[in-house]
DNA sequence: TGTATAATTCACATATTCATATTAAGTTGT
DNA sequence: ACAACTTAATATGAATATGTGAATTATACA
């Protein structure tokens, strides 16, 4: 992806030293594991973005539970219906929910566990510690 | 902090079947747990903005691995100066990295683990499986 | 001192994102 | 079928965020 990215290793950076304990993503992750990284950056942040919002993230949360309707998911996070679309229009997009029509309603639900994997991470730095 | 938030239990919800194996972040978090979570969407958001910009992101891979200059910063992501400070005072003010004054450069760490737990989920997403 | 280097901050232009209003599609009752 | 109502999706303008270049601060060295 970047045109003019040195080839840099472990050792030619200065203060690399091992700082902590926890597993990061390989400490001696560099050089070609850094392009692939650049390579997807944009698809990650694409995709944090989508759930960066505050009611699509509450959305996510809901929807964690079992399916919602548009409408259900309007009186939960008490916003316009419009609103309540639009977002749900972003995550569609993204591929985190997937909807399935049953008469006149709507139901939206998770489409797979990525939306899970990473609310739940940020469950415990939010909701549970601290 | 959402005043007409109803007291919607699992039972008054249709369709909230039990879906899938995974440990969500309890399934049968409902009402009080949902106001706390309503609660702290908000911090939660705007972490997950801060962390959302490809630049950002990208700063906070390459400090994982150990503290960087402004400089090598620059280098690493091919960007002005002034946008990676930028983005690092965005970081700063989110108490994502500390800065290390030594003579003429200033070197940047990672504060915490909080941005490694959320970027080993999102390294596993985008970079190793799929 | 004066100059050079590193990093931050400011001001502006531009691009994204968000909320309101409008439109389209679906359902019910007569 | 036609109206009346409900539900969902789409466009318009307003707010927010981002990058750029110039000015500013701080440190090192001659």
């Amino acid at each position: 992806m970047n045109p003019n990215s040195k080839a840099i290793t472990a050792d030619t950076l200065p203060n690399a030293e091992e700082p902590m304990g926890l597993p990061v993503f390989d400490i001696n992750m560099c050089a070609e594991d850094m392009d692939k990284m650049a390579a997807n950056a944009m698809k990650a942040s694409y995709f944090l973005k989508a759930i960066s919002h505050e009611g699509r993230l509450m959305i996510l949360c809901h929807l964690a539970s079992g399916e919602k309707s548009v409408t259900e998911l309007e009186e939960l996070l008490s916003a316009r219906q419009a609103a309540v679309s639009q977002q749900l229009s972003r995550l569609r997009l993204e591929g985190l929910v997937t909807p399935r029509r049953d008469g006149k309603t709507i139901y939206y639900s998770l489409a797979d566990d990525r939306p899970k994997q990473i609310m739940e991470v940020v469950y415990d730095l939010f909701c549970r510690e601290k």
